[in-house]
DNA sequence: CAGCTATTTAATAGAGCTATTAAAAACGGC
DNA sequence: GCCGTTTTTAATAGCTCTATTAAATAGCTG
């Protein structure tokens, strides 16, 4: 090898990631992403022997990059609120950059149970990842304790968060096209929905 | 035709209906349905023409199973907080029931415009089931008048409690495998979300 | 049962897909 | 400029898929 990432190489996985994220696995041929990238299909085969292949490296990639995001609020230590706050707060801006990316794992995740089994082995390997978790339910039952939040159990917390801000995402381009919005409302109601989200939260988490 | 709907086009559509449901439209071959239903496969095409057919029937059909529960909730008049617990009551219930509903017509909407569009049209044919919506929108903005509740737009009081009820199905699957529970275990904790989402409701609509 | 229609079958056209292979082209060091 | 390696290409085997067709079968009616 030349150069340690060829640039073919790494402009078939770009393609790759592009299409696979657009599309899903099955929606997605190698034909496809040789074509979007400007070069011979047997060449796909050639850097990365399978598509199935291919497609974990991208799929495994994306979800790191999101796992990263989504830790670095739950080990921050600050008061509970503002912990809230923040979780919500970059949650939302990473969605709004990667609006595609939340559907995406979702997708892979639910339709393919070889996808949750290899996640789950992610996990086994570095059981340390946990430590996230446990952390933060360290945090929720510290705050319960305080009086500071409500009785509930920290997958709730975690659970609810989720819900608010996934699922406007999840519905985004749904109701782009039902109510013929452009993308700047689109970028408004996602907003508005970031502050509806906070307001439920603080509201429906006091004691 | 002998029969209203023979015995095979109904099984032909039962199993389609199966299949497209698990698989999606890309992940479903008219030969596996064909298999399924234990006939020949060009009978698939005997009785639907096309494969697109056939899964616009199941999808609507669906959808509109969808749609007929959803409204029960919305239009009743009762006080505002019994209509909250009645929708997240019913709708929990509907999904315990059909739990791969919600991700089959999101998933559809989501990878194929077409799909929206056509949902788009069925709306624009009957105005008339708007009033669901303005309906409902008309007892939310009674209700913040009276001070029941909070100021809220109705909107984001429907996503409120869509998300919470909507995303704890779509996680099942991927929390079933993740912690090795059963399906006993697994209605727990849907049970568990109700509870949740309704507390977080009702707290977080506070005036 | 003869004739008509509805249903079912086997066969196949025609397309697209993944993956492989053998040969050609590009590139590097010597 | 030559040689070995890496990269790229065209060709193709071997699938599977949708949709169609012509022929066979079943079912009803008079």
């Amino acid at each position: 090898m030349r150069n340690n990432t060829s640039n073919t190489e790494s402009q078939i996985l770009a393609s790759a990631e592009k299409l696979f994220i657009e599309k899903g696995f099955k929606g997605t041929s190698t034909t496809a992403i040789a074509k979007d990238a400007g070069c011979n299909q047997a060449l796909v085969h050639y850097y990365f022997r399978t598509k199935e292949n291919l497609f974990q490296k991208v799929f495994l990639g994306k979800f790191k990059q999101l796992f990263e995001q989504i830790k670095v609020p739950l080990e921050r230590e600050t008061d509970f609120f503002s912990k809230l706050e923040n979780m919500v707060d970059v949650y939302f801006n990473f969605m709004i950059q990667n609006p595609k990316i939340p559907y995406f794992i979702f997708n892979e995740l639910i339709t393919n149970p070889r996808r949750r089994k290899q996640l789950r082995e992610l996990f086994m390997q570095k059981p340390h990842q946990d430590d996230v978790y446990h952390q933060f339910c360290a945090s929720v039952e510290k705050a319960i304790s305080q009086g500071v939040i409500r009785d509930i159990e920290p997958l709730d917390l975690l659970m609810d968060v989720g819900s608010l801000v996934v699922f406007s995402f999840l519905m985004a381009p749904i109701i782009t096209d039902f109510l013929d919005l452009d993308q700047s409302h689109l970028t408004d109601f996602v907003d508005h929905r970031k502050r509806e989200a906070l307001t439920l939260l603080f509201q429906g988490l006091r004691v």
